[in-house]
DNA sequence: GTCTATAACCGGATAGAC
DNA sequence: GTCTATCCGGTTATAGAC
C-alpha cells in the first residue's frame, strides 16, 4: 500500500467506524455529517470527499455489517452435530453483540424504518444468508437429528433473541439497575439461549 | 365530553396516531412534524398547539406503547398453570405485533438510540412491569412447576421473539418474498414461540 | 488530499389575524 | 381553537484556496 492509498484507508476507516456510532444512535435522517466528521475527528468536507453524499456513506456501513453476519453464518457448517454448530453460531453472534454493538443497531433501525436504502445488493444478500441457514437446519431434520421444527421460525427466534442483547442493550441495562451486560454474563447468555433452542429442537 | 372536549380529544388522537407512524419510520431526530401534520391532516401550528414541542409529543407516544405492555401483562396473572398464562402472553403480544406494529418500533428505535427521552416515569414503569412478571415465573419455580431456569432471561427471550414480528417486519417480508406475515400467521407464530418456551421451561 | 467559507435549503417554533 | 406567514438556527453539499 502506498502511503496515498494508507491515508485513503485510514480515512475510510475513521469515517466508517464514527458514522456506526452516529447512525446508531440517530438513524439516517436524525444522524448529521457534521457529528459524524466531529467524531471521525475530520473537517465535514473530507466526509464529502470519501462519500460523495450521506446515503453512501450509509449504505456503505450496512452493507459492512452484512458482510460480517454472513460470515458469521458460515460457522454453521463447522460441524454435522446441530447441538454443536448452534452452540458455535449463538457464541459468536452474542460476542458480536458485545463487541460491535453499533453496527447491529443500524442495521436494526434501518430495517424498524422500513428498509428506504435497501437496494437489489442487500436483499439478495440477506435472502442468500438466509437460504444457506434454512437448508442446514432442513438437512438436520431429514437426518432425524432434529424435530419437525419450522426452520424459518426457528431462525427468526435464534436471531432475535441475540440480536436483543445488542439492539436492546439501553433496556437491559435500565432493568439490571443501570448495570450493562458485558462480556463476563456472555457465557451465562449463550448458554440460556442454547438450551431453550436445543430443548425446543433436539429430539 | 363538551363540544370543545370532544374536538380537544379528537385532535390529540389524530396527532398521536400520525406521531406514532412517523416516528416509526424516521426515529426522533429524523420526523418532521411537518409530515406529522399532513398525515394528520393539520396544519403544522396546531400540532404545537396541542403539544407544545416535538418532544412533548414523542413522549406521550412512548408513554401510551408503554401502558399498553404493561397491561398485556396482567394477563400473565390470568391462570395458575404457567402452560395457559405463558400461551396467553405470548399469543396477546403477537396479536398486538399485527395490530399496532407502529407504537412497538417507536419504542424499539428509541431504545435502540439509546433512550435520549427517557424519563423517571418511563424507567419506573419499565421495572415495575419487569418486576411483576419476574416474581410470577420465580413463584412458579418455586412451586415445582417450572424447571430453575433464569426468569429474567426468559423474559428476554419471550420479549425479543414476539418483537420480533413487530419491529422486523420488513426484514420478515423480504424472506418471505415480499408477501407480509399476518393475522393469518399468526396462530402458527404463536405456537411456534410457545413450543419453544415451554420446552425449554416445562419440567 | 485537506480545509474554510458559503450557498441553498429545511427544520422547529411562534406571532398574530381570524 | 385554527391557520398563514415568518423567524432563526441548523443541514447537506460544494466552491475554491492551500
Amino acid at each position: 500500500m502506498t502511503g496515498k492509498e494508507k491515508v485513503r484507508w485510514d480515512s475510510t476507516r475513521k469515517i466508517i467506524d464514527a458514522a456506526e456510532q452516529i447512525f446508531s444512535k440517530k438513524g439516517f435522517e436524525g444522524a448529521t455529517t457534521r457529528e459524524i466528521a466531529d467524531k471521525a475527528g475530520l473537517p465535514k468536507a473530507n466526509i464529502h470527499y470519501y462519500f460523495p453524499t450521506k446515503e453512501d456513506l450509509y449504505v456503505q456501513v450496512l452493507k459492512d455489517i452484512l458482510a460480517e453476519w454472513i460470515n458469521d453464518a458460515e460457522i454453521f457448517d463447522s460441524s454435522d452435530d446441530p447441538e454443536i454448530a448452534f452452540r458455535a453460531y449463538v457464541s459468536r453472534k452474542i460476542q458480536h453483540s458485545f463487541t460491535r454493538p453499533f453496527a447491529s443497531k443500524v442495521w436494526a433501525m434501518e430495517v424498524i424504518g422500513g428498509g428506504t436504502v435497501f437496494d437489489v445488493h442487500l436483499k439478495s444478500s440477506l435472502l442468500e444468508w438466509n437460504t444457506k441457514k434454512c437448508r442446514q437446519i432442513n438437512k438436520w431434520i431429514e437426518q432425524g437429528k432434529l424435530r419437525k421444527v419450522n426452520a424459518q421460525y426457528l431462525l427468526y427466534a435464534i436471531w432475535a433473541m441475540t440480536q436483543h442483547y445488542a439492539d436492546f442493550e439501553y433496556q437491559t441495562r435500565i432493568i439490571n439497575n443501570g448495570q450493562s451486560l458485558g462480556i463476563e454474563q456472555s457465557d451465562e447468555i449463550v448458554e440460556n439461549i442454547v438450551q431453550l433452542v436445543l430443548r425446543g429442537v433436539i429430539i
